[in-house]
DNA sequence: ATAAACCCTTAAGTAGGCTCTAGGGTCAAG
DNA sequence: CTTGACCCTAGAGCCTACTTAAGGGTTTAT
């Protein structure tokens, strides 16, 4: 069941990209199709799609692709590593999540003040409560990185 | 109070970033030094560094120095804009957040049940339970994106 | 007063991630 | 059986975000 085969184009339009994109995306190991038509085509399983949708929202975050392959690949290649080094990668993209995620954090209440602050009317800025949160030192203070 | 003064090599070890890195941001109008010395040397301030902070943890979560510029500036030529279009700007970018740390939570409860089944030890990794999880469709589903 | 460790500028080079061009097959509709 | 909308490959080109190079001042320490 849920056998059904996308061309590249039909994919491209549901994951919000483009052809070129998703050819580039093979050549470079990403996401390959399941097969092809008789006549050259690609085509995508489900599975390909679903590779597809999180390699771009992977993306969108931060990841790179060379990450983003080594993520989708922690399936593959299992008999060429150990359970300890699988277990150290997921710990440690792990953590590199959670810090992510409290930037993102910090960035949204940093905005959500000017936001709030603001009265949305017509005017101009000028004279906008915005101003002193993005201006304050400490809206956004360096803790601890890397 | 507080008027400490870096020069960029300080400032770039302070920030784990490098010297050419920061000349660079400058050029592209996204951190500038407070003054110069006499003798032409960068001088950073604390806000100097409190802005080159927000940038890198900015652009650690996928953010472009172009979009990061538009954050920064968002203090900036008030005088040029609406309330309503700040407001507007400001209620974008935090959807925009929200969503990203929806993306990473999604990532992050696929890797941790690949992190709590593997066993960790020193066998390979062959057998190991991570199989399932990347590998069902459902894992990262596609909702809804852009 | 000479080294070591900084700093400066301008300009060219590089890596990652697409994006476009050229030249050509394929397929459904009318 | 042609037109329009797809698809293919190989390869060049492009944008972003640095990075390196070349040539040269400045500071601090011995
Ligand atoms: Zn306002
Ligand atoms: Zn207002
Ligand atoms: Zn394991
Ligand atoms: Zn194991």
């Amino acid at each position: 069941m849920n056998d059904k085969l996308y061309q590249i184009g039909q994919l491209a339009k549901m994951a919000g990209t483009n052809v070129d994109t998703l050819r580039y995306y093979e050549t470079a190991g990403l996401v390959n199709a399941t097969r092809r038509s008789a006549s050259g085509y690609r085509l995508y399983s489900e599975q390909d799609a679903q590779r597809l949708y999180f390699l771009l929202h992977a993306k969108k975050v931060g990841f790179s692709l060379k990450e983003i392959k080594q993520l989708l690949g922690l399936r593959l290649h299992k008999d060429e590593h150990t359970c300890e080094e699988v277990k150290h990668y997921t710990g440690a993209k792990i953590s590199e999540i959670e810090a992510k995620i409290a930037d993102l954090e910090k960035i949204k209440q940093a905005l959500e003040s000017l936001h709030m602050a603001c009265c949305g009317g017509g005017e101009s800025a000028e004279n906008c409560s915005i101003l002193s949160t993005l201006e304050d030192p400490d809206t956004f203070k360096h803790t601890s990185d890397k």
